[in-house]
DNA sequence: ATAGTATATTTATATATTTGCATTCGTCTA
DNA sequence: TAGACGAATGCAAATATATAAATATACTAT
């Protein structure tokens, strides 16, 4: 794996979906969204107990920044994990505050 | 994996690591301290062609916030990996900014 | 069309981050 | 001890981000 890969474009693109990853509430909507799931806007503003208009903040940001995607089905809109292999990110990060 | 295992003090913990590591330079140097190698801030103002005192800051920001560790020798200041398995993280982001 | 529900966007204010430069701090060596 | 070198810090200007409230859009059922 060679370092010039990681042009400026990728750089960005990646630092930006961490960027989206890297707040507390948008880390735990990933986490309910491992393997695969898709919830709409509505139930995860309930699962965690934020208001509906920051809940669907949070999801655009994610959307935009390439972690998620979005499908509309009637009045609901599913979010899910863009690339399951991001369930890794959200598990190494797990592991590693586990002993500090 | 229970969801009650995030509590607020360790989302915030891996935010903060995500935080630290979003930054296109940051990605950078985590890209070249992957596989255990451990680097100066010279050797890696260099190699980045960024300011000194830059790197050194990008440096403390990924030490102050538990992804990497320092060791002095001498005049030299080594930094590395905190956890080996942080360089998953970047491998997911290269996989996923492959293809789009 | 209208009402009701589900999402999304906009706005403004507050706060934080990035960066380079100059300076300072530690450590080695002559 | 002085000078050189590597690293860290303080500062300030530009830029970016967070937050919450208000408003707007999209769809469904009647």
């Amino acid at each position: 794996m060679k370092i010039q890969e990681l042009d400026a474009d990728r750089l960005d693109m990646a630092a930006n979906m961490l960027k989206a990853m890297a707040h507390p509430m948008r880390i735990a909507i990933l986490k309910h969204l491992e393997a695969g799931k898709k919830l709409t806007v509505t139930e995860i503003h309930e699962l965690l107990g934020i208001e509906q208009s920051t809940t669907s903040h949070h999801l655009g940001i994610l959307k935009d920044k390439g972690v998620l995607c979005s499908r509309r089905e009637g009045k609901n809109t599913f979010y899910y994990l863009k690339h399951d292999i991001l369930s890794q990110v959200i598990n190494c990060l797990q592991r590693c505050t586990c002993g500090e």
